[in-house]
DNA sequence: CAGGGTGTCTCATATCTTGAGAAGCTTTAT
DNA sequence: ATAAAGCTTCTCAAGATATGAGACACCCTG
């Protein structure tokens, strides 16, 4: 069923074709009808009928006005039911839009899950490119600012699990390619305190990011400013680590991270 | 199952059980055990532990280290894509922004779903009590300035299936009860060109809205300003209506709604 | 260390999903 | 106009699939 190996013990047949459902129409640009559905996922006609208007009774999916299918909103609710647990989100934003108003960049917030980094939270500034991220999608830690800046303050056995599980797709000329190289550039990121994504995921684009550490003084998420190559030169990065620290310093007060007044001055940038 | 009425022709049992499930884990406030899953929904328990297993394997729910159950963050990216199709949100955010700066009082974009508004963006101000709204959450029609700002604005036919559809539960003293009271409440709104809801959702809750026109004059959408009826009076009504007033019409320009450049004028509150 | 509470796993049974196909409907072609 | 093709909706018998009783293992807590 499309490329998802349904591969592990459990199963239930109809949930992994309910997902998949979704799956297809989340990818696709524009709403489907039955029959395509039907065709991209190998379902019989009847059987993605069912489905669907099962999906749509629970609102998961919703048809437009010439009948096609399309996600539905009962799931945007769902999704931040899903992040209200991590209130994280709603606390770090005041911080990171003072971070915008700094750099003039875009920044963003992301979380550690599996060896992928997803994305909570993006502010970009009033005026600039566009930038291709999407709130709710994720991308391998290996290329990205943000997963070098969580993986490099993990703790040994987890940052090894995680290594051990990433897949070192080449997604330019300069993306880290080999568990080494990565744990070289970890050893930099530790020393320097902030993490650079040098055009590793997309050419022209340049990254640096801060861990967030909780109350054990372990990397929760992380922050990073994204921009142009051009403009977020190699010249600016340490001023731009130094808005980062202060950001999520002040995300951590706001958490109630700082254990004590002297924790407050021990964080990432000192480890 | 929980309160779910099944009823719909269309049925696959393994579906409904499985959103009753993340429908239980959203709604709970801390994460749930296998037991109390099965119990809650009447399961059995080896039933409910595979539907989470392969829940989990999806990554819709996720194990908190004490092996509990709750939403994970798949849920997040979908929820990500279904509103993407409205890319709505991101457009009017600056706007917002602005809003909230000249108002000093919360934010909401809302759009209407079948007889409930759904809160597509929240912005609230520096410093303000935190008002309870979740995105993604939704409310009844009838309750809420954002409700009945889209209602009144709709091709009659339109609304008048909304309001059939309305249970008109009533959540304060000041709720509107009926749909005859609705309709004058409607005809107010049309005249003046913006929706109040007076402690009719909540005690000392004050709101106003005033709706978000498309290229064919129908309303998408409503902005919305809340705050405690202290601080949001009646006489300050009409200025935060204008400002109100100014965000849609940004908010319409950059959405490419403006028909030409006398529509321009000719918005809500002319109608 | 007994006892009530959890979570995990297996397997025979029957329930529930499946999919062929027929019929209705809309759009496009002739 | 009318045919033809394509899409959606709906029914129902067959059998694949999910089900749940129960056994086992694993905490905790008293």
């Amino acid at each position: 069923m499309r490329d998802a190996a349904p591969q592990g013990t459990y199963k239930v047949q109809a949930l992994d074709r309910a997902f998949a459902v979704l799956d297809l129409l989340g990818e696709s640009e524009t709403p489907l009808g039955l029959a395509q559905v039907a065709s991209s996922l190998q379902l019989h006609k009847s059987t993605a009928h069912r489905f669907l208007m099962v999906l749509e009774r629970h609102r998961m999916v919703e048809r437009t006005s010439n009948g096609k299918f399309r996600l539905g909103l009962r799931l945007f609710d769902f999704g931040n039911r899903a992040i209200e647990q991590y209130d994280l989100r709603d606390r770090a934003q005041p911080h990171l839009r003072r971070l915008v108003a700094e750099t003039e960049e875009t920044a963003h917030l992301c979380i550690l899950e599996a060896a992928r980094v997803i994305y909570l939270d993006k502010i970009e500034p009033a005026r600039s490119v566009r930038m291709i991220t999407r709130i709710g999608a994720s991308n391998p830690v290996h290329c990205t600012s943000v997963g070098k800046a969580i993986l490099a303050f993990l703790a040994p056995e987890r940052a090894a699990e995680v290594v051990r599980r990433i897949r070192f797709e080449r997604l330019t000329q300069r993306t880290i390619a080999t568990p080494d190289a990565l744990r070289v550039e970890m050893e930099k990121t530790r020393r320097r305190g902030y993490a650079v994504d040098d055009e590793e995921l997309e050419e022209g684009l340049r990254c640096i990011a801060v861990p967030l550490l909780d109350a054990q003084r372990q990397p929760v998420a992380a922050v990073s400013i994204s921009g142009p190559s051009f403009r977020v030169t190699a010249q600016k990065l340490p001023a731009i680590a130094n808005h980062l620290l202060q950001c999520v310093r002040g995300i951590s007060a706001d958490m109630g991270y700082v254990s004590g007044s002297r924790a407050n001055r021990t964080a990432a940038w000192t480890a």
